[in-house]
DNA sequence: CGCTTAATATGATAAGCATCATATAACGAT
DNA sequence: ATCGTTATATGATGCTTATCATATTAAGCG
């Protein structure tokens, strides 16, 4: 073994990192392998030295976008009630920050239409993802409320990505403000 | 003049109903132009004779499946009242045959996110046809909840593109039908 | 019935891109 | 310091696709 024990690893990891923003901002079938690379700082050659193909590579994107949104919902709702979280949550999803930054923001609003159209492995990857969301979002949820974690995530994927089709920001704006009013509501938070 | 004075603009007419379903069930980018032809019953080649570019053609499409999906929604709510139309509105967009059949249904749920990339010139066509719709279930809703319409689009749409997500029918059906229902809620309709 | 012209088809070109074969370079053990 | 090995780079290859140049076909007129 002569480079690092890590070296390689921590190479696939630069390259999952930069295809996970490149995912994001350009979705995955306008999005190049070599353009990937060069966002690692490497050359398109020796990408399949980590991942066998494009597929692999934009499956496990998905999964590390996801998981990097996961982490930091986490973080930011650390040791807050349910309703806390919930209303942490919405503040920090349907928001002008989330709508003008697809690339580092939750993969189904930057995902949602091209992904059917995708392989088997990368949909599934994607689902998996979707449902985590769902699952966490049931968890902070009262249990006679669980049952509409879906659609609640559902209504803060349409809020962000319809915000973004509006190209006025005042009138994205109260799109997003009226969500928010109508998610507390519906997630059962004080105004 | 040798042929008739219409058979130009029906063959436009092809083409761009063609593209309508085309751009929707493949997405914008992943369409080609020679498949759109093929699909219209020609060939490749005369496709500059009736648009300058592809890029025109997508524009023109999307206002097309827009203007589709409009005038279906007229047909099927004419002479209503607006809590039925917005009735029959959410019963025909928030359904199974919606999330599987994105080439004949909403461009906000086939199309949504990889809208943000695409030029100038199809952003607005898209968002014409988006504001166009919030218009609509304006129109429908009651003075004192019309500002709520993008929100209502929005969790719509949402709805109908999380559910494309989810390969379990039931659990889609299950998401469609919460949404459904709080929709009703947020529009002042009797369960 | 042939001729003219608009509409469509055929075929070429060039660019972009995934993938792969081969070359080079970086690293650590000796 | 040198060598062998592993990681990365360079440079094809083949395919797809938008666009365009040129050829062919269809339809009505004289």
């Amino acid at each position: 073994m002569r480079y690092s024990e890590t070296h390689k690893e921590e190479t696939r990891r630069k390259v999952l990192k930069a295809a996970a923003t490149a995912v994001r901002a350009k979705g995955p079938d306008s999005v190049g392998v070599a353009e990937i690379m060069a966002h690692a700082g490497l050359t398109h050659g020796g990408f399949y030295a980590h991942f066998p193909n494009k597929e692999a590579l934009v499956a496990a994107a998905i999964t590390e976008a996801f998981d990097q949104s996961g982490r930091r919902f986490a973080r930011l709702t650390e040791g807050m009630s349910g309703p806390e979280a919930l209303s942490a949550f919405v503040d920090i999803y349907v928001t002008r920050e989330h709508r003008d930054h697809p690339e580092r923001g939750c993969p189904i609003a930057a995902l949602s239409s091209e992904l059917p159209r995708q392989s088997a492995a990368v949909r599934s990857a994607y689902e998996r993802g979707v449902l985590n969301l769902i699952g966490r979002v049931a968890r902070w949820l009262p249990d006679e409320r669980k049952a509409d974690a879906a659609s609640l995530v559902a209504e803060m994927a349409g809020s962000v990505v319809v915000s973004r089709a509006i190209s006025d920001p005042e009138a994205a704006e109260r799109l997003l403000a009226d969500a928010r009013r109508n998610l507390r509501l519906r997630m059962g938070i004080p105004q």
